[in-house]
DNA sequence: GGCACAAGCGGACGCGTTGTCCATTTATTC
DNA sequence: GAATAAATGGACAACGCGTCCGCTTGTGCC
């Protein structure tokens, strides 16, 4: 309890070839997820490619998917932010369909720009227990509750569904650009929140 | 062309020790699915308990995945005959908003039933290419460009997200019930397609 | 019934990845 | 610059994969 209220540094500071190191670490990992199939790539690949030890690496990150998963982490922060505090209708303002239908677009952006990253920290298939995951899920049930939808924690989880970086990955290979999806998503974030017409 | 009309024995029928160790394996591996975490069954696992050797599970199939979709197979088959000639709202005849929520609720049955299979099915995160997973796309499809809903293709994909095994075994994990999944599932087939109201 | 031959079998092998462990090196503090 | 703690990196054991090939067993034919 009283460590709560003791100070700014429980850690001692983080030593300076540390910082270098993982400093090495994500700028590797970040060439290595973009150049090539990132389920494929190994832990051992990284620390190659970072020029550090097996061990440097395990004494950070336990896995790659926890690696793509630090990368993603500042570009999604910037989303979070403007769905907290942001500008309508991706921020507060909005009717929730149209605030969904923002969401959606937004995350569409997302994986366009970082589909290689998103793969890499799905691996595992483990996406659904991340804190990001967590957050859109809040995000979206707010709005759901908002728009008066009936079960709107199961409905959160089946509207995130599509945005699963298998999916959006598939579709792309099928051929479909992310206009259309873009398209799509709206309108089913639309009809979903009863703002159909 | 000309194997097409010359007979009903391409090839030469199945030993008899050879439809035993089908058998054993198919068993084994069913046994073996229900009793652990689907995802953590391996190929020698399934050699082991079904009393045979590596070398013979490999020279029917190639990977566990394989062996949980032929699991999987007859269990499907069932509904896709449902879906194809069946009685309406399942098969045809009833308008496409309805059919399509009782797929999801079928879906949802077969989910329930088999989810270990499911899972041990999907572990690859190649769901998407199978051929059952194109059954059910080009059956979405069907019944989304029926109801008038723009982009059918990129729309059946999405509404199929929902069913993936991991969004739905999260779901139960975190408490949610089949019949409120369910619900939540047949609402969406409505609003998707127009039938709301 | 016995024989020849193809089909089927299974375990040993080589490979790549994982995660741990610890002797050595390096930064920081006084 | 000495003392201490943190960080490093590569060796190691365990594991799963997929293949290969000498041996066994079923099947069709005489």
């Amino acid at each position: 309890m009283d460590e709560l209220l003791a100070g700014k540094e429980p850690r001692p500071r983080e030593r300076a070839d540390a910082a270098r190191n993982r400093a090495k670490v994500l700028d590797a990992a970040a060439g290595l997820f973009a150049s090539r199939d990132p389920r494929a790539v190994t832990m051992d690949d990284i620390a190659k490619a970072a020029g550090v030890g097996r061990g440097t690496l395990y004494r950070r990150y336990p896995d790659t998917t926890s690696i793509a998963l630090a990368l993603l982490d500042e570009h999604e922060r910037g989303l979070q932010e403007k769905l907290l505090r942001g500008e309508p209708p991706l921020g507060p303002g909005a009717p929730p369909g149209e605030r969904l239908a923002a969401f959606y677009e937004a995350m569409v952006d997302l994986l366009d720009a970082h589909i290689d990253l998103v793969l890499g920290a799905e691996a595992g298939g483990e996406r659904l227990t991340t804190g990001a995951y967590g957050f859109w899920r809040a995000h979206v049930r707010a709005l759901l509750a908002e728009a008066n939808v009936p079960e709107p924690d199961v409905m959160a989880d089946v509207l995130l569904a599509p945005l699963a970086s298998e999916v959006y990955a598939h579709q792309r290979e099928r051929g479909q650009t992310s206009q259309r999806i873009k398209a799509a998503l709206r309108r089913l974030a639309l009809a979903a929140t009863g703002e159909g017409r």
